[in-house]
DNA sequence: AATGTTACTGGAAACGTTTTCAGGATTGCT
DNA sequence: AGCAATCCTGAAAACGTTTCCAGTAACATT
């Protein structure tokens, strides 16, 4: 079942096959029809791999993703992989371990696969702008980070959250409630990562409330998986930190962080309140309900396809675009306790 | 950079090259030495389309995988992915909705990529040894249920636990800590799906200990989503059944199950034990956790690629491995209440 | 009526690989 | 020495597609 069948069952060339599959316009109405029409008949589909051979590269879009592990993701390569087919383009995902080094994985994958171009997704990148240029395809940047700041902008395209702002965001609605000792429960704040921007937001919104930032509150996990979460939560617990409200950078580890306040005996959000940024689907059956602000994964894996897409297919640069997130309010964001005039916590209007 | 110019720089003729690369033994060893070394020189990488335009099929196998969002499916997928890399093959991943036809699905994307094989994961598998003939390559059914019993096994590959007796082992594991009214929560037990069999084993764990299956204690959920869980969970509170137990066909359903119970004012276990099976991540994470059967999941991706490899590269046929899983006891289960002798519960011993 | 333009079409080359086939060199045997 | 067998090699065809190029037909313009 070959373009040769269905040319010579539609009476044209093969040529005019191609040319009918392929949407150029140089072809009547009527042998566009009768073709299609065949093709549907003899249920033929093209020969990627003959396809691919003729044209400079595979049809092909890597996916590198860096602990899929996390549930969020999950959403996200959905989407991704329901885009990518949509666009005609087929996706290989890569999964690498947390120790190597992604643009590296991209550039390996995109070369002994002949990919069009690669989405990293979670990670942070900290190349220069000669680095990437040695990869030499187009690649888009999925809830990313960089450390270069804007230096690098039209290097790769992006597409993410303003880390920085939602964790403001978030940190500001627990000031709001009334709470004043919040901690943060992250990762790793050393490298250029998501979690720098997220304690980067929480910081500011807490001296934008005129309350100091205290470094004793700052509980460091170490790597991204809940049993370093749960662990982390339960180091700042003995540590004897005082505070009534948690932010934490990631739904899934606020649920082992809930796991750990409660194995101490505290009550959320009576004795202590959280919140977090992800919105991943089990966060809303924890109990109680989980406050977080919700990422567009669906969203996000569609504006990187297409950022990738047009740039793939000649239409406009890199480009990066920031998305808003949703905030559902949940059980575990409680009233902060009472204070007296003199200590309140002052709120900008 | 092709094979033309490995070739040239070698010395020798293409085939000779390709013969090298392909570990024909009809090639002198000095002739075998150079290719290898300009080979390295050149970084020369092989142009799969080229190679699968030739070959009968291309070095990609298809996951094709139901219902993504189930976080129990996430782990399974990467070690899948993880495991075709290491066989030197491409996975290529397919999301199928709900209502789609999981082997026609493989079989389009078969068709369309040129497949050596497809895994299907998470279905039911209801076809015919004819139609599954028609696919015309080798595929296995991981996490999958047939309803054909025996009667085509010779037709797949199959890599599964022992549904029925998982689901034995779960429910006999309530009635020993003294349950007798145990209810179960599926997603649907209609279809010949894994929910029936473990529907099955609930049954048959009953009956064991003389204990009479009530349909009044199943709950349908419909779909197999954690929103569905949660409703089918209410409207079995609502209906006034009397049950100091539930078991769940699933970790995820389990969550919005316990969630459902906590919302009605019942407190697991005092009020109500629950156990399920799959044993993802989250459910370590659960207030209380989650008693749960983890399945083996990484187990099952290896076997599975294993199984589909081999067959692939002509070692053996089809087979059917099945595995164990392992009793993860958490807080979610408590003893059941008291009873007077003469309703006791009879245990086999 | 001749010419130019437009709209469409088919032939053929090209993509990079594998594999078949035939043949050349070397060796072993009589 | 002659012949067969063995081992290795290269030429060439094939895989299924895209695309360049040349060409035809119809139509419009002079």
């Amino acid at each position: 079942m070959t373009i040769k069948d269905v040319a010579e069952r539609s009476g044209v060339s093969v040529s005019t096959v191609s040319r009918v599959l392929n949407n150029h316009p140089d072809v009547s109405e009527a042998a566009r029809s009768r073709v299609m029409e065949t093709v549907r008949k003899l249920h033929y589909v093209p020969n990627n791999s003959a396809r691919d051979l003729v044209r400079p590269q595979t049809a092909a879009i890597g996916l590198v993703v860096r602990g899929a592990g996390n549930p969020f993701f999950s959403g996200v390569i959905r989407a991704v992989e329901q885009e990518i087919n949509a666009a005609g383009y087929t996706m290989v995902l890569h999964q690498i371990r947390s120790g190597e080094d992604e643009l590296q994985a991209g550039a390996e994958l995109a070369r002994s696969k002949r990919l069009l171009g690669v989405i990293l997704l979670g990670g942070c990148f900290d190349y220069t702008p000669e680095q990437t240029a040695a990869l030499g395809i187009p690649f888009v940047c999925c809830s990313f980070t960089n450390s270069f700041g804007s230096l690098n902008k039209d290097a790769y395209s992006s597409v993410s959250i303003d880390d920085q702002a939602e964790a403001y965001r978030a940190v500001t609605f627990l000031i709001r409630q009334g709470h004043k000792n919040i901690a943060i429960l992250l990762d790793s704040k050393q490298d250029h990562s998501i979690s720098e921007l997220r304690y980067r937001g929480y910081c500011q919104a807490l001296l934008d409330a005129g309350i100091a930032p205290d470094t004793a509150l700052v509980a460091e996990a170490g790597t991204f998986d809940m049993a370093a979460a749960y662990e982390g939560t339960c180091r700042l617990l003995r540590s004897q930190a005082e505070f009534t409200a948690l932010f934490v950078i990631a739904d899934s580890m606020a649920v082992a962080a809930m796991k750990a306040l409660h194995d101490h005996g505290l009550r959320v959000p009576e004795d202590c309140s959280v919140i977090a940024i992800d919105g991943i689907d089990m966060s809303a059956y924890t109990i109680p309900t989980l406050t977080t602000l919700i990422q567009p994964v669906g969203a996000m894996g569609k504006e990187s396809v297409h950022s990738l897409v047009d740039i793939i297919e000649g239409r406009g640069g890199n480009r990066h675009i920031q998305l808003r997130t949703a905030l559902r309010p949940g059980g575990s964001v409680g009233a902060g306790p009472v204070f007296t005039s003199a200590n309140d916590v002052k709120i900008k209007p």
